[in-house]
DNA sequence: GTTAGCACTCAAACGCATAGAGTGCTAACA
DNA sequence: TGTTAGCACTCTATGCGTTTGAGTGCTAAC
């Protein structure tokens, strides 16, 4: 069957209606609407179409429509597609950038905090869950290493990426070391592995280390391993979530077996790597992703509808974001909001780097 | 109305009842406990009698009886002052104390993952949630400060508290430094301010360390700011949680506004500090707090309890544990959980540190 | 192709009766 | 004097049939 012109605005209506109100959308009010001006019974003979194409679907007998996982599929690839529809993306005076803005005019030097502040202000502005993950430093180099001596048989290693990622590390070595010493090692270690990415780091190279450090071996083995600690994914891969209650607004998802699955997700935060996905090597720069019911990878998102975005931090470190809310979501302002934010990042990123 | 030995035993049943099943307490329930060999007539006198007291109440004319806040302080503040009657704290082999062992075992250096891992181990033990606050560092002094270049007109600040207590700090200061300014710098702010408190550096050393810093001064300035900030309290103090979807299991919490509430209290973290209370300056060693309902100084926790703790991580460093459930907690397991935890932070504590 | 009209369906709301748990009180009993 | 059996009473929760109303599909007329 024909998808027409008059039949695509019919199930645009039911889609914006049931945005609204999350109650099934009848002929009547469809035939209310302005642009729409036909008769209740003819919105009802293409509504039956639109149910025989499986776009919409009754919750029983006398009810009116919803849109099932294809009819908003549908919407979504029309929206993401014509750009002239209505995406008007990064333009505008939206809140999200005035906010951005606002918080990003502090200068935080550390990432974590600014992720975080991320997710706040998408939370707020969308009324959506959302999640952000920290950057990928896969790809990432080794800017420098300092050691310092603790005291107490502790050495302290501070590990910079690039991109000034920092991580710290405290080494138990059972011994205390003079400042000559330490700045010997110092100097082996960064001479040899600055500038390196971690698959650089090979077993010559490690062997060399460990020959020059002499008595003092297995003290470099200690730095090494942590420096392997610190490019390691799985501990920089922290996920940021804000305005996990706001899922409370939807009654579609009130209830409380699934609710309490949901927040118990975004709690251990283990899955939500899953549900974000993985960072597409050198993808176009905004793509978005949108996961709708159960097209999402978690289970229990599976009544919900997720959208993602990759967001680049320069020296090609990134990550990425998700906005996780109702499958009647706001799909186009979830992804002019995400195409906002990522434009912004990218122009912030652009500046201070090169 | 003297609260002779029979009716605290009727309370004692009214409450344990309670604890189990979540529904009022009738007098046929308690007539048929072995201990209370009475016929429900006279459970019924002594029940009028104890709600006459204010320790139980009747939610509707035709229903059992369930514990007032009142009834609850009582029994509480039985089993904490009479330490025979119960709390048999540290000893015996508890889930928590294997499992904590389990997990120091790996001898994570870093505190903020032992917390995390702390409540982790709390919630799963107890199946309520639990919050931790990071340690006070208030009192903590200044072990060392470590600046290295970062190149881009950045420098970074490793400062260093007893208790290895890490804080990284990137700092702006348009400029490079070449190896050997950047060594007057540590060594100068070094020799003046290692083994200091917050409240040591006063003006007369600032003052000084800008005029050895000669035309540096400016960034000495800013180490020093960092230096503040790394003790700052609002920073220094994350709260972590964990089981938050345990309240769900809780039919009397059920109500999804208030629930709503509760989880976003959780996951804004801010009033959490309240709920926490105060450190107290030297207190014993195991004050346990016990928030009782309307106790509770936070206004979305008014339906739970909390109990609280004092865990110390030597060198004076302490901080907060908290759990929250529901009114009808079982006190005396988590009085008696988190007294172990306690003792066994103690006593690792005691060893690497002394 | 569009629309008025109408019979039909079904969920949600409502009213009402019933069951059952639990109480307080009284009177009898040890 | 303390304990208990008996009984009337209260109130919630449950179940059930009815009503209401929104919405549909179909047919026939325009």
């Amino acid at each position: 069957m024909e998808l027409d012109d008059r039949k695509r605005k019919i199930l645009l209506a039911i889609i914006q209606n049931y945005q609204d109100t999350g109650e099934p959308v009848g002929s009547r009010t469809i035939s209310k609407m302005n642009d729409l001006n036909y008769s209740p019974a003819t919105i009802r003979n293409e509504m039956a179409d639109l149910e025989e194409m499986g776009l919409i679907v009754q919750p029983h007998t006398s009810a009116g429509r919803v849109p099932t996982d294809k009819g908003y599929r549908l919407y979504v690839d029309h929206l993401l597609t014509n750009e002239e529809t209505g995406l008007t993306a990064a333009e505008g005076p939206q809140l999200p950038a005035t906010h951005m803005e606002q918080l990003l005019s502090k200068r935080m030097d550390r990432v974590e905090e600014m992720l975080m502040r991320m997710a706040q202000v998408l939370a707020a502005n969308t009324q959506y869950t959302t999640m952000v993950t920290g950057p990928h430093y896969k790809q990432n180099k080794l800017k420098f290493i300092q050691l310092s001596a603790m005291g107490g048989g502790k050495l302290l290693a501070v590990i910079v990426l690039n991109g000034n990622i920092v991580k710290n590390n405290i080494l138990d070595i059972g011994c205390e070391l003079d400042q000559e010493t330490l700045g010997h090692l110092n100097f082996s270690l960064n001479s040899n592995l600055n500038g390196l990415s971690v698959e650089e780091i090979n077993l010559p190279l490690i062997t060399k280390v460990k020959e020059e450090a002499g008595e003092y071996a297995d003290i470099a083995v200690k730095v090494l391993d942590a420096v392997a600690g610190a490019f390691d994914k799985e501990d920089s891969m922290p996920v940021y979530t804000s305005g996990a209650t706001n899922i409370f607004k939807y009654p579609e998802l009130a209830d409380n077996e699934k609710i309490s699955n949901l927040i118990n997700v975004l709690e251990e935060k283990k899955e939500l790597g899953t549900a974000l996905g993985v960072v597409s090597p050198d993808g176009s720069k905004q793509d978005i992703q949108v996961y709708i019911g159960d097209e999402v990878p978690v289970e229990s998102m599976k009544d919900c509808s997720v959208v993602t975005a990759t967001y680049q931090m320069g020296d090609g470190v990134q990550g990425k974001i998700g906005i996780i809310g109702p499958r009647r979501m706001d799909y186009q302002k979830v992804v002019e909001t995400l195409k906002a934010t990522m434009n912004q990042l990218d122009g912030i990123f652009k500046k201070p780097e090169e």
